[in-house]
DNA sequence: GTTAGCACTCATTTGAGTTGAGTGCTAATA
DNA sequence: TATTAGCACTCAACTCAAATGAGTGCTAAC
């Protein structure tokens, strides 16, 4: 059996209402809500061959239909390829313009949680390719340092590190030289052995704090890259029925608490499609506390190699156009922000 | 009418029987549950009695008591009142020392959920009274500026401001100076508008960045200060049905993710009891989305003025006994890791 | 003062009946 | 041959009444 022209228009035709109701769509109601001018019984016959081919269910006999996974993906599929040829003009989240990093990427999340009415999360872009702009050691007292690190996007990281013996003023003066000699404009995956191996020779008799150092700067970047993740809007998922029962509520928000669970939603591949979308749908989800739902992520990308991801979480039926639009204009937001910050 | 001995005994058996089982209690449980050896009808007009006297209530005719808020509170009264003589042995939650209080927090937060099984909350001490210990100006570019502060118990803040004109290195050591001279060791309080004048005049042309950089710092102290709230295990609240319908659910939740709600449960009048331990009941909760909940907090203390509050958010009915265990447990470690990691 | 006994209440459960939206199939129709 | 009207059928959801049972309050006897 194909799918024809007309088998299409109806499929789109369910999706649609289903949408927006959420219940199960029949074949009467599609009748009159195409201008196809066909009875229902007509529709009925085809509603046959769409679920034979597997795009529609039914939840129990006597019921009308709902979109399968493998439905939506068509849809959504279709609705892509037509995004992109599309001129849009988007409605704006005015994003403000923050001095931390932190704050601005609380505030995305926010606006895309209140604009979207899903769930919403911001990863910190990855400080993968992220250049250290900045690396100052401090003596706090003397057997405690913090070591204070500003990347590109004025993303700051510190940590406190203990030492065993006090450092003079001079020798600390002489390892912030050479951090900032050695580690300005380099990215982590930049610092290699070789440089590192380097920077102890160079220390002399302070190997032994060089090495701290440039772990607890690893580790600082490393942490930025573990697990900040924010999220809002969580309890926008008692908004759709069919999530918001106990059980499955209680398992979304166990996932958006804990945050690292989250990371399971950020591409690894860093896919060659342009536009970084992607979505989820049901069963296709990367975590499994998701099946229910469906995911919609963005790629932002601040300068080489600096990615972060945008998503929502919603039901299956969400507002797949209206959510890659915002997605699309946060992106841009984000991504104007920093290069004006840049500069 | 009077509460004598045997209607309290009643009392109790009657709340400690509705903390297992969440389910209304009745006349013959009550009989066979306490060793009084009295019949239900006996039991039955005693609870006539402590119903009369506001103690219990009734959902509906026909059905068993459950505590009212009164009835809660005089138990929580006496145990609270017995729990200060009690020398108890403490089930140890295990906080691993963290060199940066944020981790702390967050770890205390998850500990303390996990081991009540409700929802928790912990809140970075105020930085009201906590001293400045080390403040670094350091520049990024040409015109930004990175604020480093550190303060008692390793609390670190940092902020970014952007400056009109560039400095030079001299101005910048002479600025550094400047601050850590004036503002070492005083708490925020502490930094009034004579000291702010004196810093300016010494500051000479620079005056104005000497009070950008104050309003940094005392915006980074705020910052902290207003909404630094770490909580945990939000989603237990799923495991008590009284709570797990939507709408309360929801709006338990909710307040947990807007994290200044939940300001509202830091006790604002330092109280002068020594526990430090507060328990609200119900309606007596000063958040009303909590009223269907109840709430214990307590304070913890970190060298002089240094007040933060942890607290967990439960049902009604839930392990006073245990949540004040816990809590001050937990308030204790705090304590002792703070004070070992002052010296 | 305590208790056995009994009538009464009422949330909850159960099951039968009704409704209505929806289907699949078949025979008539264009 | 594709479409449609018609009809029997299904089944979740709703309604209603009866049955159940845990629990009470009251009274009279111990």
């Amino acid at each position: 059996m194909q799918l024809d022209e007309r088998k299409l228009t109806i499929l789109n035709a369910i999706i649609r209402n289903y949408l927006e109701t959420g219940e199960p769509v029949g074949s009467r109601t599609i009748s009159k809500y195409t201008d196809l001018n066909l009875s229902s019984a007509t529709i009925r016959n085809e509603m046959a061959d769409l679920e034979e081919l597997g795009y529609i269910v039914q939840p129990h006999t006597s019921a009308g239909r709902i979109p399968s996974d493998k439905g939506y993906r068509l849809y959504v599929d279709a609705m892509m390829a037509q995004k992109d040829q599309e001129v849009r003009e988007m409605k704006e989240l005015l994003l403000e313009k923050e001095e931390k990093m932190e704050q601005l990427l609380k505030n995305a999340a926010k606006a895309l949680a209140v604009n979207t009415n899903y769930a919403s999360m911001v990863t910190a872009p990855s400080v993968k390719g992220n250049k250290v702009k900045f690396i100052q050691l401090s003596r706090v007292d003397a057997h405690q340092l913090v070591a204070v690190i500003v990347a590109e996007g004025n993303m700051i990281k510190n940590n406190m590190l203990t030492i065993p013996e006090p450092l003079d003023d001079e020798t600390l003066l002489k390892l912030n030289m050479l951090l900032n000699t050695y580690l300005n404009g380099l990215s982590i995956e930049e610092i290699n052995l070789n440089i590192i191996t380097k920077m102890k020779q160079q220390a002399g008799i302070h190997s032994d704090i060089v090495s701290e150092v440039i772990d607890a700067v690893a580790a600082a970047i490393q942490e930025g890259n573990d697990l900040e993740i924010y999220t809002s809007g969580t309890n926008n998922i008692f908004k759709y029925p069919e999530l918001s029962d106990q059980h499955r509520a209680s398992e979304i928000i166990s996932t958006f608490e804990e945050k690292q669970m989250l990371q399971g939603l950020i591409p690894q591949t860093s896919a060659d499609e342009e536009t970084g979308i992607r979505v989820y749908i049901g069963e296709e989800s990367p975590i499994s506390s998701m099946k229910d739902c469906s995911v919609v992520t963005a790629t932002y990308e601040l300068g080489e190699g600096m990615k972060g991801t945008i998503g929502i979480v919603g039901p299956k039926r969400m507002d797949y156009e209206k959510v890659v639009d915002t997605l699309k204009d946060l992106m841009q937001q984000l991504e104007r922000i920093y290069t004006s910050k840049k500069k």
